[in-house]
DNA sequence: GATCCTCGAGTTCC
DNA sequence: CTCGAGGATC
């Protein structure tokens, strides 16, 4: 601290000499912190007092604050963070960081090795499976011995189970740690699997992590996937601290681990006992990809990354059960906490043919334990109003800690969920968080039902503006009819017009909103532009400094796209997808509009993906309204704007909201290219003939749609003829 | 007409 | 996360 030294110019405070001296003790000073570290973390058998490490610790520190150029990522002293950093930066992953599928019962994980071992049977097709061999067992694996040798004959199919890597699925927090040259460069939060936050600095902190592999002979990059947790002891130490400190106390160790690895001053990550276990990979550049999944996990095993021993290779669902049950009984003895176990197809060619399903991977199952459950009493059902007026009961109940959390609150759904579970008002119930999230009520305990239980009546008025509930006899959900008359309706199309993925109005909250349309200060999402400073600063909780925040987030606000703002708009049925897809189509907000005005003509709408009758129906109802219309049109006058791409509708596609169905074979195009023809100029191009059809186009061997065709009065083409049609548009 | 899939809506706790 | 509804597909 006591002079800036200048990097490169010697003549400064430091002669070369004694910067060479100072390179050289840093680097012994390293070799032996490092030593230290794996003595005492990994080996449990510490071969100093900890205040000697710390005077060690504190040399090294010195050393590169004088010379700064000896700073290098994979110090020891950088697993202490600097300075706080404002907020985590983005990361996307290069690789996604998908969600598994999950089972509960022994049929799902059946059912599982059914679809992996059918899956793998269809895509061999007769080339047969390349499974590992019958023989050599569990161990063998691992060794690949030699190269894929030639398939079986395709008679033992049947007879040969799929060899899978189980492991523990921990209850924690997925990171992913990439390495360059084998230098620990980055480490990333899952997020939502796409983007996740960058916490170098924070995972930097946790000893078992390497900062270098442990190889002279790194990849180029090799991004290591695994759990950041906590281990029981450590969080239970780690609680006394923080009692003791007069800190709150963390309700688990997950949590404890998420809010430490959320730290944005990395010196108090520094202090809590985080542990890691890796399990998978992302990107890796520059070396050969392990054979299998359990080859992989002993390869970091010899580069210092920490996998969890507990980890088996077994064969068929009977090995995965066996491995599950196994688990099960240690599970209260492992000194972390585990939700459940994992199975992953073992060799990475199998997962590469099998795939995925949408956002999960075909080839690995999480396989968990039945969540925990405990019981308490149901005090009393109240009922809420949503948004579109659904009239949601919803379970108070007696304080209880269930999976982690204490929960007071759960939701019923509906009139028939409460019947079908059979619960009455001062029963007792059983309660799980559902996914280990979302409380639930599981059903009552009848032999504890009280004498003076009472049934749960829906009200037939609504709690808060007293407009009748009504409940169409085909849905399952009551609503109020009270519309923006109500209240609470009135709220949450507030909150949903200010909400993350709509206006993205920062700061306001439930409670704000409940204040500003109790007091009649604001009625739409207009209104809310109006506000002042000064008329929000006589709130309660709203100093100056929040009031100005909130002024400032609506500035903000302002400038949005047309896409988030139809979804903010709170159009029933109009999600943020749909959303999307009209301000796609249309361009323009008014051109949605003006079709919505031209009297229930619905075919410009269903021309949108994804909407049907239903949907076309809600949206041009919503435009039909004068009040709604009106609003738009203060939002505009108040400043609210989005970039409005080129009159997308005014060149609306030819074929937009026609129906096409293909049959039989075309003389010179594939279905393929038909159907992509078609589509490019806005057609549907449909499975089967309905009424809603508008064409069919026929090839040789047309069967029984052509004839359905013919029945319906519905126009039949022929290549030619669709042709001259599409040239004549 | 049945079934699969996606989207919307509602919800909890920290 | 879960359920139900709507749309698309077979």
């Amino acid at each position: 601290m006591s002079q800036t030294s200048v990097p490169g110019q010697g003549a400064n405070a430091h002669t070369a000499t004694d910067a060479t001296a100072a390179a050289q003790r840093a680097a012994e000073l390293r070799i032996e912190l490092a030593r230290h570290n794996r003595a005492y973390y990994e080996d449990d058998a510490p071969l100093i007092p900890d205040a000697e490490y710390d005077r060690l610790f504190g040399e090294l520190v010195a050393l590169e604050n004088d010379f700064p150029e000896l700073q290098r990522p994979d110090s020891p002293t950088q697993r202490v963070g600097g300075k706080p950093v404002e907020g985590f930066a983005p990361v996307v992953h290069r690789v996604p960081m998908l969600s598994l599928n999950n089972g509960f019962a022994d049929e799902d994980v059946e059912a599982f090795d059914r679809r992996v071992s059918d899956g793998l049977r269809d895509v061999n097709g007769v080339n047969g499976a390349s499974g590992a061999g019958s023989a050599g067992g569990v161990g063998g694996v691992g060794g690949a011995g030699g190269v894929n040798t030639t398939p079986n004959s395709t008679g033992d199919l049947f007879g040969t189970p799929v060899e899978y890597a189980a492991e523990l699925k921990f209850d924690g927090l997925a990171i992913a740690l990439r390495y360059e040259q084998g230098v620990l460069v980055q480490a990333a939060t899952r997020g939502d699997g796409t983007t996740g936050e960058d916490v170098t600095a924070n995972i930097r902190t946790i000893k078992k992590i390497p900062l270098k592999l442990d190889t002279d002979n790194p990849p180029d990059v090799l991004e290591v996937r695994g759990e950041v947790l906590m281990f029981r002891a450590d969080f239970d130490k780690l609680n006394q601290a923080q009692e003791a400190a007069g800190e709150k106390v963390f309700v688990n160790p997950r949590n404890a681990a998420a809010g430490s690895l959320r730290q944005l001053d990395s010196r108090i990550t520094a202090k809590r006992p985080l542990s890691f276990f890796a399990y998978g990979i992302g990107e890796l550049i520059g070396a050969t990809m392990p054979e299998t999944h359990s080859a992989l996990l002993d390869w970091y095993v010899t580069l210092g990354i920490p996998v969890n021993e507990r980890r088996e290779v077994v064969k068929g669902a009977d090995g995965l059960l066996k491995f599950y049950r196994e688990v099960g009984e240690a599970r209260a003895s492992l000194p972390y906490d585990i939700d459940g176990v994992v199975y992953k197809v073992n060799r990475r060619d199998e997962q590469d043919r099998l795939g995925f399903v949408s956002r999960a991977p075909r080839f690995a199952l999480a396989h968990k334990f039945p969540a925990q459950e405990a019981l308490t009493t149901l005090l009393d059902i109240e009922v809420q109003v949503g948004r579109t007026g659904a009239i949601t009961p919803v379970a108070r109940l007696a304080p209880v800690f269930v999976g982690g959390a204490t929960v007071t609150n759960a939701t019923l759904h509906n009139e028939d969920e409460i019947r079908r579970k059979d619960v009455m008002i001062g029963d007792t119930v059983i309660v799980r968080r559902a996914g280990d999230v979302i409380p639930e009520v599981v059903g009552s305990v009848l032999d504890r039902r009280p004498a003076d239980a009472r049934a749960f009546v829906m009200p037939t008025a609504c709690p808060v503006c007293g407009s009748a509930i009504e409940k169409l006899p085909d849905e399952a959900i009551a609503r109020c009819t009270g519309g923006l008359i109500c209240a609470a309706q009135r709220k949450q199309a507030l909150l949903h017009f200010a909400q993350r993925r709509a206006l993205d109005i920062e700061g306001l909250g439930d409670k704000l909103v409940e204040q500003l349309v109790d007091q009649q200060i604001i009625r739409t999402p207009a209104d809310l532009f109006k506000l002042g400073v000064a008329k929000l600063a006589a709130l309660d909780r709203m100093a100056d400094k929040s009031a100005s925040n909130l002024v400032a987030a609506l500035e903000k606000a302002r400038h949005t796209t047309l896409a988030r703002f139809i979804f903010a708009l709170g159009i029933r049925h109009v999600g943020e997808a749909t959303a999307k897809d009209l301000a796609r189509h249309f361009g323009k907000l008014d051109n949605l509009i003006a079709v919505c005005k031209r009297d229930s003509d619905l075919t410009e709408l269903l021309a949108v993906p994804d909407v049907g009758p239903i949907v076309a129906e809600s949206i041009n109802n919503f435009f039909c309204e004068d009040h709604n219309v009106e609003v738009i049109e203060q939002l505009r006058a108040a400043g609210v704007t989005w970039p409005e791409s080129e009159p997308a509708a005014a060149a609306p596609l030819p074929l937009a909201g026609k129906t096409f169905v293909l049959t039989g074979t075309l003389p010179t195009l594939s279905r393929d290219e038909a159907k992509a023809m078609l589509e490019a100029l806005g057609a549907k191009v449909a499975g089967s003939v309905s009424a809603k059809t508008d064409y069919v186009v026929a090839g040789a061997e047309a069967g029984s749609k052509l004839a359905k065709a013919e029945a319906l009065g519905v126009p039949v083409l022929d290549e030619d003829a669709m042709r001259a049609m599409l040239a004549a548009l």
